[in-house]
This record gives structure tokens, sequence and C-alpha cells, in this order.
DNA sequence: ATGAAAGCGCTAACAT
DNA sequence: ATGTTAGCGCTTTCAT
């Protein structure tokens, strides 16, 4: 409140004119030492006496001293920054996977630049060209999309990085990768499904996510496979979109439902719980009770997969952990040690979504089929 | 593939050794010029010859250079960079919210810094105490919470500042608002349910959230006012929560149906969508039929509102359009105009989960209220 | 225990 | 049109 009438009042006043921070020549000043002493004061050196060392402390914070970090960055050549490139910040699955990340990069004193690439090639190699001008330390990339060109800029810019959900292999020993195994998942949802007594199962994909997309599909297959059984061509329905977004998702989901009654199925597996959602709000329109007279199971297990009527029985992906992992292992990389490539293993999280099909014999003669 | 035998394959070659970036200083070395001249050229100045111009970004290119971003900042004074503080990031209001800001910051070439405070004090404080460090341009803020230690750290601190849903006066010139105006969002919600013919309407809040709550509040009752009707004491839930999170408040809304029930009203209206949903799932768990023995409205539009079943009836906060005027002002601000504070409109958006109430003529004798 | 000097990679004022 | 020099604010030898 009262101005106090030691030496840095007059300073602070003098500095205000045009707001230029106070710098450790400033303190030097004040204390008569010089600025190399302010330096060592404030880092906690050894080679500062105990006494000027508290003084200048108490000084630094007096002045309202802020390091400044682009100075520091400058010198030391770290920018304890790592850059984060997102396909879309608003997909529910990501942020979470930020979340994460965030999570353990402020813990470990690293800032994170958040970019979003929208899944379009240009921007992807922008903001990887922004991160490297900016000389973050490491970068992480959850991008649903990974393009040859991509990754070689990844692979050329020589920076730690670490790829979400996406696997990669590189020359250089920089390039890393934490993925949720895509194939087990898909059989985990489609063995539930079999379990439960279906035998016509659907899939439903979407062009968007082309990777997990093949390998859900890949999944459905060889479930279907082991149980002696091989998906009629209609039972896979997949859907073109061109944005990687969740509303499209849902579109997707949505539009699918003709299809998928029209080939018969009794249940099915969507490549991710938006659709799942789609397709829910479809059978509501359509007055399909689900689960009686259709089972569906999502993948990826988003806070709103447990909040929908019905609850979705889905694949879990530990989305938060994964994020926390990358984050991790980019840590690791950071600090010379050497990197991990992990698989995390998903799980059947069954709620209220799936049930066994109508028996033929319990309910409608097996000539009305749903048409 | 082929290394080329230009003068730059020694020098990569001669680098790669243990990876410093080439800088200006080695183009103008190996072009036989002062860095100056590769400063000026690579920046387009009007002081260098078409020719040398030319050559100069052709080698550099050649030479894989890229600006350092940090000595740039130290020199200029600018990083081109903000900072942005979110209470969560998984929060499905603020992702949407986060997204626009992104969007206009990077269409801006600026880079943002995305960090969480989880609602805490002393993370909050320590957020933009890192933000400045980093000599951020700017700083945007999105916290529930506001409390007045922090607005005063915000307000010392001198860079330019936005915040999101929480107004403020400062001395400076610095710190400015945009926000939804919740009180009016409040008045449509109950409106239309009064339109609809109910009387007793309830409301659930948490106490996570105080200040939306309390505004909110204050809407719905104005309209109950305007409407010659005062709420009943039970009908003004307030559920309590530590955490701000969208889990949380579901489970508010989950555990408020009991009381909202027994206090006998025929609709509510939540705080949010989180909760309108948990209370949505909590009448599917006791085979309340949404909207014909109870309407529910919500808060927010979350992308979830419309996926959920019943389409859930809603105040539409603009999240996409709030965060992109948000970091527009803040622009403004950069660009030394004068910023102006926002208050955005909301707006209804009917759907299936609130009607008109049962009519004690239409269904059951008045007596059998229900239990 | 402290200081002088150099330098991180860049921009810009001041020569020429 | 190009070069010289001086910082930006800090860390880090190397002296003392």
């Amino acid at each position: 409140m009262n101005s106090s009438h030691s030496p840095l009042a007059a300073a602070r006043v003098a500095g205000a004119k045009r707001s230029r921070e106070v710098s450790i020549a400033d303190i030097a000043r004040v204390a008569g030492v010089s600025h190399t002493t302010v330096s060592r004061a404030l880092r906690d050196s050894p080679l500062i006496s105990e006494e000027t060392r508290k003084r200048i402390q108490q000084l630094a914070l007096e002045m309202g001293y802020t390091p400044n970090a682009i100075a520091q960055s400058l010198q030391t050549r770290r920018t304890n920054t790592i850059g984060l490139a997102v396909t879309s910040i608003a997909d529910p699955f990501l942020s979470e996977v930020v979340r994460g990340i965030e999570e353990v990069a402020r813990s470990a004193g690293l800032s994170v630049f958040l970019s979003a690439t929208h899944n379009d090639p240009e921007q992807e190699i922008a903001v990887i060209e922004t991160f490297h001008r900016r000389r973050v330390d490491g970068i992480l990339v959850a991008s649903s999309r990974m393009t040859g060109e991509y990754k070689q800029r990844l692979d050329q810019i020589r920076i730690p990085t670490v790829l979400i959900n996406s696997q990669a292999e590189s020359q250089y020993e920089l390039l890393h990768w934490v993925a949720v195994d895509d194939v087990l998942g898909a059989r985990l949802a489609v063995e539930h499904l079999l379990a439960l007594g279906h035998r016509a199962i659907g899939y439903v994909g979407t062009s968007s996510r082309p990777r997990s997309c093949r390998q859900r599909l890949e999944g459905y297959r060889a479930a279907l496979a082991d149980a002696g059984l091989t998906p009629r061509e209609e039972w896979v329905t997949m859907m073109r979109a061109e944005e990687a977004s969740p509303q499209e998702d849902v579109l997707c989901g949505r539009r699918a439902l003709q299809r998928l009654l029209d080939a018969g199925v009794t249940a099915v597996f969507c490549q991710n719980d938006m659709m799942a959602i789609g397709l829910l709000m479809a059978c509501y329109r359509r007055g399909i009770a689900v689960p009686r007279e259709l089972s569906v199971a999502g993948f990826d297990d988003i806070e709103m997969a447990s909040c929908i009527i019905p609850p979705l029985t889905t694949v879990r992906q530990p989305r938060l952990e994964l994020g926390r992992l990358a984050m991790q292992v980019l840590l690791d990389l950071l600090h010379e040690q050497e990197g991990h490539n992990h698989v995390l293993t998903p799980t059947l999280v069954v709620r209220e979504s799936t049930a066994p099909p109508l028996a033929s014999s319990d309910a409608l003669p097996p000539s009305t089929t749903t048409e």
C-alpha cells in the first residue's frame, strides 16, 4: 500500500515509465554487485556466500523480478517446452489424452504448445515447422492421419518425438510411439457379441480415420474367423467422411443404420463411440429397441459412453494413461535415456447396449425378419 | 539420396556431428557475406539487391536453415506467443472454446501455451507466473473460479489479458473480458418451461462453479418472479462438489433427482448440461419418463446435448465464437488498439427433454402425486 | 567468494 | 547495397 523508501521504490517508479521488466543487471546495480553474482545467487550457486545470496533473493523479490525464460533458453539451448500437435482439440477422445500430457509435462517443468492440424497435410507440416522454429525440446503428435511426408519431416527435424496411436519406424533413435492395440480391442468387442449368441455381426467404419478403421476391421474379421464365420460383404459398411470430427462420426453412425438393417445383422461393432452414439440415435428415431432388437458396441470409452441411454458397451482405451505415458517416454528421450515404444492393452466395458439376440423362437416367426 | 557436391554438403556433414542448428552466421560464411546481409535477405529487406536476396534464400533452403525464434524474441521483445489457462482441458464446454482460440491465434501467427489450473488457486498463480517468465505477449483465462488474488496477479503482471466468462474491472487498461449473459440464458430456459405450463420448476446448481450458479439462479428467480411466482425453498437444490469436473457434475445431477421429486417439481432447470445428463440418467434408472413425467432443461449446449436420448433442451452458449472473440480482443490489445469487453447473447435450443406438464386431469387423480 | 568477458542467434542503428 | 558494431538478458568460462 504505502510505498517503502527502499532504494527499489525509486527503481520501480523509474522503470515504470515504459514497462521494461527488471533484469539481473538492474538488481546488480541496486545491490552493488556484478550481474554474475546476481545470476548465481538466484540459482542458489554454492559459489555465493549465504549472506549475499539471501540479500539478493530478497531484493529480487522486492523489485518484482521475473526471470526471462527467453534469454535463459537462448543461452542454455533448452526451452523446456514441448509441442503438441493434435488432429482436433474438441475431440472427446483426444482431450483426455491432452490432459494426461499436460499434467506430466507441467509437473516436469515443461510448458506445452498446443496446435491443431485438422488432419490437413499442409497444416501438419506448418505446425511442426513452427515447433522447430520455436526450438521446442520435444514433440508429441496425436493425429489420426500420418502420411509419409509428415513422418519424414518429423524424422528430418531431429527433435525427440513421440507419436500417439500411430506406429512408425525411424532411422534415427528420436521417433517413438505409444499406441493402443486396435486389433485386440476389436476382437474383444466382437468376441463379446459372439458370446452373447450373435452370428450376423456388422461393422461400421469411416474413411476419415483409415488407420484405426483398418486395424479394427482386422480384429473384427479375426474374431469372426476364430468362430468359424466369414462376414458377408454387406455386414461391413464403410461410411465416407472427409472431416475427422465428432459430429461427422455421429452422422456416419446415423446414416449407417439402414444399410445395417438391410444387411440383416443383429449386432453392430462401431469403429468408435461417436459412431455408436449416432447409431443409437437413429435407432431411437426408428423405434428400434437397443439392445433388445439390436446390440451396439463402440470403441474408445469416451466420457459420453457411460452417460448415454442405454449406457454403451465399448472398448476402453486408457486415454489418460496414453497421454501420460507418451509424455513420459518423451521425458526419457529428453534426459538422453533410451526411449521405448509401448502398446497398451484395451479392455472391454460391458454396459447395457448389448444383449443376446432376439432368438427367432422367442419372438417373431422366423420369416418376419426386420424388413 | 546422392549427396550434392555443393559447398553446403560439407557444412551439413560437419554440423551433423552434434546437431547444432545452422544459423545466419553459417549461411553468411558460405555465401561470403556478412550475417547482417543474410538477416536482411531472409526478411525481404528492400536494402538487399534482388540477386543476392535470391541467392541467399536459396542457400538457406539448401542448408536447411530454420530461424531461431528464441533469438528473434530476445531481440524484438515479442514472442508471438500467448498463454491460455483453462480450468480443465477435458471439459467439453471449454474444449470448443479452446478450439476457437487456437484457430484465430494460429491464423495470426501466434502459438499458444496451454495450461490447466484445475480450479486450484496455487496452480492458477503458478501458471500465470510461468506465462510471465516465458514472456508471452498476452494471456487468456477460461477459469470457472476467479478469486481476488488471481485477478490481482493478472493485474500486476501487466500483460494484456482477456478473461472468458468471468467479468472483472481493472485499474489498468490491460484486463478485459468476454462473457455470455448467464442471467438472460437462465431466463430463457425458465420462461420456456413456464410457457409450457409448468409452475413448480426446480433448479439444480453446484457449489463447484459458484459464479455461474449464482447468476443462473438469479435468472431463474427473475423469470419466476415475472410470472408472479416465488420458488419454494425446496425447489432450489444446491449440490456440494469440490471438483469442477464433468464427472462430478453428472453425479450432482444424478443425486439431485430424489430431492427434486420430494420437492414436487414438474420441471427442472439445471446449471449445465452435464448435470442435466446426470438427471436424465437418474430418471432412466427410476423409470421416470422424460419429458412426459418430468421436463429437464440444461445450459451450455455441449456437443453431447444433441446426442443424448432424449435430445436435451438447453441454452446455447456460442462456445466457438466465445473463444474466437476472446482471442480477437486480445489481438486488438496486442496491436495497441483499445480492447472492448463483450457480452454474448445465449439462445434457447428446444429439443425433446421438455414438454407440458402432465395435467392432473389428463392422467392420475390429483391425490396420486409422484411419491 | 566475486567479477570481467565472452557468447547464445538474432535485429537494428550507424557507418560506408 | 553491404558491413561493423552494439545490444537483447542470461549463463558460463576464466581470472582474481
